[in-house]
RNA sequence: GUCGGCAUAGCUCAGCUGGUUAGAGUAUCACCUUGACAUGGUGGGGGUCCUUGGUUCGAGUCCAAGUGUCGACACCA
């Protein structure tokens, strides 16, 4: 048979012949099967969503780098993300989640910045046109790859939707949004200090840049004084002096904390640096005016070492005290602080740098300068043009040496320092004065943190409330330029002097004015209804584009990335080009969003931002914060450290259910995951367990008569309709075992539970649920309950109503497990039943009646029995008394009757029922109720119930004893510790009724238990 | 430096508004293969709930301080 034949290899399901089951060969193999039904659902269209008359459920994908590659922080973040989705699609909401990639400017650039230069093509050799070429090929080449990785991990993608962020949609829309924002007067353009990465050569936000902890040296460096506060040099006219620099000498006593520093040369203040190289952009030294060391300072003239510079004393309380030698040197070009002195004692800013951050030839020139306006001594001074062009380490090194050589270095410590370092390129900022446009960030603020602070928008874990408020009460604007050319480029035009020469250039024209608009076309007319001036310069009329006497340029920056990203969930739905469209109005705002917290300043506030400022509302209505994935001695995962199992080849080790399994089972939100292959080995096991399972209920022969289920279809296997299916909730079927009763009371309260972990998105403990509820619950007691006896080597055939039952289960378990295992989950579904063309679990709904007192009740009376199996099992695995064995328990009913409920009925309909269960779980040959029990049996206690296996001679009496005495102790504690509770008259006064009611009733049981306890002894 | 989180079994974590002498998964140990599954079954062992103090009739849970750890932000040149 085709069957068997194939059982050998891998292990297709019979779908249509019901029979066979014992063919199936022992364990899952997932990678064929996954395949298959990924394909069943794309071919079925089961993804897709289009607006309708159900509720939507909305997830945009924090979109991955086009370029990129999935790694194990993808794995956990799509997996949590499918997991909702397939969640809410099987409780029947309109499920829409939509895949997209970002353009990720920088991080793109660089790589085609990198692979053009292994071709031996530099950047600078190209236009922008012929970069952006290259730049979209290389988009095209990588571009998506990683949305196909999506797909071996089964995410459910409605894949027709998917975008990317420099498409057509998405970058009209951004064009639109500066526009209106440059508008409203939100976007400004300026010169200020940026945080300039001198290898990507643009600059960055401040949140692209990151602190890391260097060992480095602190250099103090010799500022020799002028000896008068005019700019006489130090020179000859000083050696008549070793002349202090001190005012009052000897007098009140001003400066006498003074700290002053001399050497043959003279007088010197020591500036504390931890880059030398930046003298050269010194123009003054500032020191604290209550800085009783460096009072001998105020209003002096020092001289830039190396530079020979002549710089002002200027003063200032920003300057800290303690730091250093509490002088401290300005340069406003390279230090924020620095320039905000700069700014406030109107200095001059010397940028000393080229854009590369080799040193510029200005320091050569300024040196020149400075030198012909003052001269100063010859060893003070060593000529710049030495370091021009130079690395700014190497440089550092040098100047630091040639100092050293100088002697006008007084001493280099080591030093613990944080430099800011750029995010992608991974080299220290240079802060930079430059022009570049910015967004003010105060409005955005102001709309985005009350919607999070009083929870319109959730976040899980809600610890990141603090991060976000902190964040949006510090806001800097958001310097949204980039000098990039992979990006939207700012949508600005300057205007210049046109081609034509012969029209007047100078006068009141704009030139170098700046108009924002959506296209040059609008700018052009913008600039003529702005300027009207510029009519005059007009071509006759009949020319035509450059024959005018001016002409527009266009800005060459770029957007930052997230300028982009941050109307993602609106410009999905192509809200902000066409707002109040059908799809906006209907997916938006979305449900959850889905990401780490490194990027809720990156995206997440800024999405905020950008829904109230464009629809109105909140984006999301809940933010899940995943962790990091770090490998299990908590180290982040990393290529150099080589700790980052490659996802495709887990998925081929375990399956994608497997390795969706490993990933949740430890991935609680906000934590951290230690991620450990052993867990998507758990993962798989889980899968075979699954697959072993329906082995079992696949092989049991179906009870006749076994009328096609076509007549009742589908609706013969769910739930939903209770009072038609199961029989369990309306009339009980006569065959129907007290098992099926009991497991469908469990199904009910654990999809109670899982609705509750769901509703708190404690997904993996909602993984728990379902993993303890399929192997401790359903495989382990239930089908060990109703598994058919073997007579002869054969099964005994399996009476209908619990066939039927135990399908029904198996088919309520597969659905609950989907979200989590789709491919098994459709595998078996697909199985179970005969099922139509186009079928599939994925929008099978799963509704269970509400859980009633009486199941509860039922669970809790089986929870006894389940531990009466126990201490028979227990006891024989003491004597060591084979599984095969038959045995017989006795319950112990003496003539007080138990205290309530809480003991086990074993008489009447139930007492009945679970007492067969016992039997057969047990191995037991009869339960008799006894008033004393036998000679030489093992006795044990579950709640105050006593019950007792006879073994006869097989009694160790010694070892009973101490066993006995042992738990009689422990109760005798505890009794002693309720006890004690009870005497305290302030307990008894001031608890609640209820809680002291609760300790007698522990004081009574506990009493009863050692009165039988005792008995047990005595009897020995 | 400022702010915040966390600290419970070997490991990873639950423990919700204080109320059984603290739970799960995994690991570990012992025993068990003819009947779905050794990727399995059964049973067992394993905790000073970080420390100290306080509030309370009662604290793993609340408060304070300390220690350790992680993170965010700010940075001193």
């Amino acid at each position: 048979m085709k069957d068997n034949k194939n059982s050998e290899v891998t292990t297709p399901l019979p779908t249509r012949e019901g029979q066979g089951g014992g063919s199936l060969a022992s364990k899952y193999s997932p990678a064929e099967v996954e395949g298959k039904w990924y394909q069943y659902w794309l071919d079925n269209k089961l993804f897709s969503s289009k607006p309708d008359g159900r509720e939507p459920y909305t997830i945009v994908i924090p979109p991955p780098n086009v370029t990129g590659v999935l790694h194990m922080g993808h794995v956990l973040n799509e997996t949590i993300q499918d997991i909702l989705v397939r969640h809410a699609r099987m409780e029947g909401k309109n499920a829409c989640w939509v895949p997209g990639t970002d353009h990720a400017s920088i991080a793109t650039e660089a790589k085609v910045v990198n692979r053009l230069a292994e071709q031996g093509i530099k950047k600078s050799d190209l236009t922008r046109e012929e970069f952006l070429k290259h730049a979209w090929a290389w988009t095209e080449e990588h571009g998506g790859i990683i949305l196909k990785q999506l797909r071996k991990l089964g995410c459910s993608c409605d894949w027709d939707r998917t975008a990317f962020t420099m498409d057509g949609p998405r970058s009209e829309s951004v064009i639109k949004v500066f526009v209106d924002l440059y508008r409203k007067g939100l976007i400004y353009r300026g010169v200020r200090m940026v945080n300039w990465d001198p290898k990507a050569l643009t600059a960055l936000s401040d949140e692209e840049v990151v602190y890391k902890e260097e060992h480095t040296k602190l250099y103090y460096m010799k500022y020799y004084v002028c000896p008068s506060s005019d700019s006489s040099p130090v020179g000859a006219e000083n050696d008549k002096g070793n002349q202090s620099p001190l005012p009052n000498r000897g007098g009140d006593g001003e400066g006498a904390g003074n700290v002053v520093h001399k050497d043959d040369r003279g007088y010197y203040a020591v500036v504390a640096t931890t880059r030398p190289e930046t003298i050269m952009g010194d123009v003054a030294m500032c020191i604290n005016p209550n800085d009783p060391k460096n009072q001998w300072l105020k209003g002096k003239k020092v001289i830039v070492p190396v530079v020979g510079r002549v710089i002002p004393v200027i003063e200032d309380e920003y300057v800290d005290i303690e730091f250093g030698t509490g002088c401290l040197k300005v340069t406003p070009a390279h230090d924020v602080n620095d320039y905000m002195l700069g700014e406030k004692y109107n200095l001059e800013a010397i940028d000393i740098f080229n854009d590369d951050a080799t040193l510029s030839d200005r320091i050569a020139t300024a040196q020149q300068k400075s030198l012909a306006e003052v001269s100063v001594p010859d060893d003070f001074v060593i000529d710049l043009q030495r370091y021009v062009g130079t690395e700014r380490f190497a440089c550092r090194k040098q100047i630091a040496e040639d100092m050293v050589a100088a002697g006008l270095m007084e001493k280099i410590e080591d030093y613990d320092n944080k430099i800011g370092c750029s995010e992608r390129t991974g080299v220290p900022i240079e802060p930079k004065l430059s022009m570049q446009w910015f967004l003010k960030m105060q409005h955005m603020a102001d709309i985005s943190l009350s919607p999070v602070m009083n929870d319109d928008i959730q976040f899980y874990p809600a610890k990141y409330k603090n991060t976000y408020r902190h964040w949006l009460e510090n806001i800097k604007d958001w310097c949204i330029s980039r000098q990039l050319w992979w990006g939207h480029r700012i949508p600005a035009w300057y205007i210049e002097p046109g081609p034509t020469p012969t029209l007047p250039r100078e006068g009141a024209f704009p030139w170098g004015k700046v108009i924002v608009a959506e296209n040059e076309e609008e700018a052009y007319k913008l600039a003529l209804e702005t300027y009207p001036i510029l009519k005059t310069l007009e071509a006759p009329s009949g020319a035509v584009g450059g024959a005018t006497g001016f002409s527009l340029r266009q800005d060459e920056d770029a957007l930052d990335t997230w300028f982009s990203s941050w109307l993602w969930p609106i410009s999905l739905f192509d809200g902000i080009r066409n707002p109040g469209n059908e799809e906006i109005k209907y997916y938006y705002p979305t449900a959850d969003l889905v990401t780490g917290p490194d990027i809720i300043f990156f995206w997440v506030a800024r999405m905020i931002m950008a829904g109230y400022e464009y629809e109105g509302m909140m984006p999301f209505k809940h933010v899940y914060f995943t962790g990091i994935v770090r490998d299990k001695l908590g180290r982040k995962m990393s290529k150099s450290l080589g700790n980052s199992p490659d996802p495709l080849e887990l998925i081929e080790k375990f399956g994608a259910d497997g390795v969706r399994m490993g990933m949740m089972l430890s991935a609680p939100a906000g934590n951290d995951i230690l991620f450990d292959e052993v867990l998507c080995e758990q993962g798989r096991n889980f899968n075979n367990k699954i697959w072993n399972a329906f082995r079992l209920v696949k092989g049991w022969e179906r009870p006749t008569p076994d009328p096609s289920r076509g007549g009742r279809g589908e609706a013969g296997a769910q739930l939903s309709n209770e009072s038609e299916t199961l029989p369990l909730t309306g009339e009980r079927g006569e065959g129907l075992s007290l098992a099926t009763a009991w497991f469908e009371a469990k199904l009910r309260i654990a999809a109670e539970e899982l609705a509750d972990d769901f509703s708190k998105y404690r997904l993996s403990e909602a993984l728990m649920t379902v993993y303890k509820l399929f192997w401790d619950e359903f495989s382990s007691w239930y089908l060990e309950m109703v598994k058919p006896a073997y007579v002869d080597g054969k099964p005994q055939p399996v009476d209908r109503a619990t066939y039927d039952a135990t399908l029904q289960f198996f088919e309520i378990l597969l659905k609950m497990m989907h979200p989590f295992m789709p491919f098994i989950t459709e595998e078996l579904w697909q199985a179970l039943y005969e099922r139509q063309p186009g079928e599939s679990i994925m929008r099978a709904e799963l509704h269970l009646p509400a859980a009633t007192d009486a199941d509860r009740q039922l669970c809790t009376d089986f929870e006894a029995a389940k531990e009466i199996v126990t201490a028979v099992r227990a006891v024989r695995s003491q004597k060591n008394i084979a599984p095969k064995e038959k045995l017989v328990l006795e319950v112990v009913s003496n003539a007080q009757p138990s205290s309530d409920s809480e003991a086990l009925p074993l008489t009447g309909e139930r007492g009945e029922g679970l007492s067969l269960a016992i039997q057969k779980m047990a191995n037991l040959s009869a339960v008799n109720v006894v008033t004393e029990k036998s000679k030489g049996s093992v006795s044990f206690l579950v709640g105050t119930n006593e019950y007792a296996v006879p073994l006869g001679n097989l009694i160790d009496v010694e070892a009973e004893r101490k066993k006995l005495q042992a738990e009689l102790e422990r109760i005798e504690g505890f009794q002693a510790s309720v006890e004690k509770k009870l005497a305290n008259e302030r307990f008894v006064q001031n608890a609640p009724a209820a809680v002291v009611e609760m300790e007698r009733k522990k004081l009574a049981d506990a009493q009863q238990k050692i009165a039988s306890l005792r008995e047990s002894l005595a009897s020995l």
